[in-house]
DNA sequence: ACGCTCGGGACTGCCCGTTAAT
DNA sequence: ATTAACGGGCAGTCCCGAGCGT
């Protein structure tokens, strides 16, 4: 158990890394400080060693979702044949097992109304890592234009966050694995190479 | 301070109304019943001989601002010229209005998340009031059966929910402007008549 | 339904009775008056139409409870044959009966240390009411004086309470129940005619 | 305001210990936790620190208050001349002293009845209390066998407890002084030697 | 005019996010 | 960098008066 400056790093990183599954399963005012802490087999009076505030680490966990979030979307669509990066994008957001696993799953469909309602630097953190994200997925997107290519994303993510979210809502399983599947048709097809 | 008969329904129809929007506005633990029952001219003794409880006040309340939800977007079709009732929904959804005022907007934009980690009686009626609304909204949609007209309405909604969530959590107006429009473009065009 | 005098008189009635049960069953903290008005089948907004206050009526209804107790006492000894007064006595109270019933049974024992602490009317309405218990059982106790008598009854009732709260608060119900049978023999031979 | 490692435990028993007293002097429902708090110094919100619930601490109090008392007792017993072990001790209990002092007094005669019908757990802890108590006072208590001297530790300590109850309820000071010197005689002969 | 209902404060137990002091 | 303590706040419940309908 070394003291030294590296351990504090990996004690912070597993307290963000918990935060972070924590606060999509949870929302931001059903997870507490101490109950973070013992999750991550800390005592509750340690966390502002690492911290300032718990505002802190929500922006910063909700970043570092974001970005993993980005790149297993992206790490899908550079694994996928040329001309199906788009199909990739959409099967691996638009499943049942992403609907039913909230905690390791997107970050805008679990917590965005609430970042939006956040302080504003909560949200000014949010906002840029909504950026990257979209920066990160435009590449994989058809589009006249850089411009055209980071449109399409937004349109995109956010239609799949919206499905998402609808798809969580929903009571029937049923009917629900059935609208992921005719929004994956949709969306495929909506931003297919000419299509837009 | 009367105390006829109706008056104790008035009363609670008020606290209704306030909390539907208080709750947009603040999300569900921003808004606690002494603030809200201030808000509506009251005192948080009164509360409880009006609700059971806060979840079930939340319940109602969600349901009432769904309903109010899909009834705007139904008349805003309904008083649209034949053929452009999707037109109509789309650009009375996706709008800059709309998103900047998200205590008098949709509820599923606003609090879906949230909801869905709810007590399972919240939930529920959550659930059933946005099923109401995907039957309501399904009338002015296209689709070759009334299936095909449910799950048009339903991507489409999703769709149009996730757009105002992402428009909301973006920084620069102009460019969450500029996402709104692709938007009504982008869903007008998906689910016209022989499109999707 | 009668809207007479008769009538508002017997829901009075009704309302104390049910209270004097209830009190002794729950503790005076442990009774609301919403609670107390339901169980007496009305709603809680009448009860300020029969008293002023709730000490009013828990000083009232431990006046009745105490009321009955002695009177349910002197029944049993005015009962027995000459000579056996004391017996009856001890033998109504100590019984295992009446510790698993408090809720009909002595209310010093279930109320004493609270309604000391209760405000002064209250204490003083009790206090007058402990004295009518003790007149009434000195009829049935010898002594060489009125006086004599009184003490005796004071005494003997002071240790026949102590002796039900001792077997309420014990666990072992076996242990209990001989505790009462010894105190049963213990205070019939003590307070035997010429023994004191 | 020191913070080293002992200082929590002596936090703790002085919470205790203010509770022991406020507990026997206004009753369980008569203490909340913020008064009981500021009584000992603190605010309320380092309460759960050291408690898990209002209840824990009523426990913990009832058991420390009958520990003391039972000790008090046997203090008085053991440095009494021999023979005079019931008399020091009736001569203890029964005093206008600690008829006037409720609050550094016999917990069974302030609390017993409520303390039963408190939660399951706070009821055996108090049950297991007044086991030892009885324990510690059948040692100076005759008896034929260990058991004997456990029954009449039982009767006494009743029989006691209901007189302090009984004088603490009297209205006239001096009729209570009478009766606590009749009872005095009373218990201190019938429990002699060879008498019960 | 009586009696119910609505509403008003106050309070309780519990828990949270946070910081001096060690 | 933990422990102990601080205030502030929440949901829920209480007891009780101001004022209508019967």
């Amino acid at each position: 158990m070394p003291l030294s400056k590296q351990h504090k790093q990996q004690t912070r990183e597993r307290i963000v890394k918990t935060a972070s599954r924590a606060l999509r399963a949870e929302g931001i005012d059903g997870v507490s400080i101490p109950a973070l802490m013992r999750r991550a087999g800390l005592t509750h009076g340690g966390f502002y060693a690492h911290f300032p505030s718990k505002d802190a680490l929500v922006a910063e966990a909700c970043a570092l979702g974001l970005v993993e979030s980005s790149e297993r979307l992206g790490a899908a669509a550079s694994h996928a044949p040329p001309g199906q990066h788009l199909r990739a994008i959409v099967d691996a957001y638009l499943t049942p097992e992403h609907r039913d696993a909230p905690a390791t799953g997107c970050v805008i469909a679990a917590l965005a109304p609430q970042l939006i309602r956040a302080p504003a630097d909560v949200r000014a953190s949010f906002a840029a890592a909504l950026d990257q994200s979209i920066d990160r997925l435009s590449a994989y997107l058809p589009g006249a234009s850089e411009r055209a290519c980071r449109d399409n994303a937004r349109l995109l993510l956010a239609g799949m966050v919206g499905t998402l979210v609808m798809a969580r809502a929903m009571d029937d399983r049923d009917e629900s694995d059935r609208l992921l599947a005719l929004a994956r048709e949709f969306y495929a097809r909506a931003f297919a190479a000419g299509g837009e």
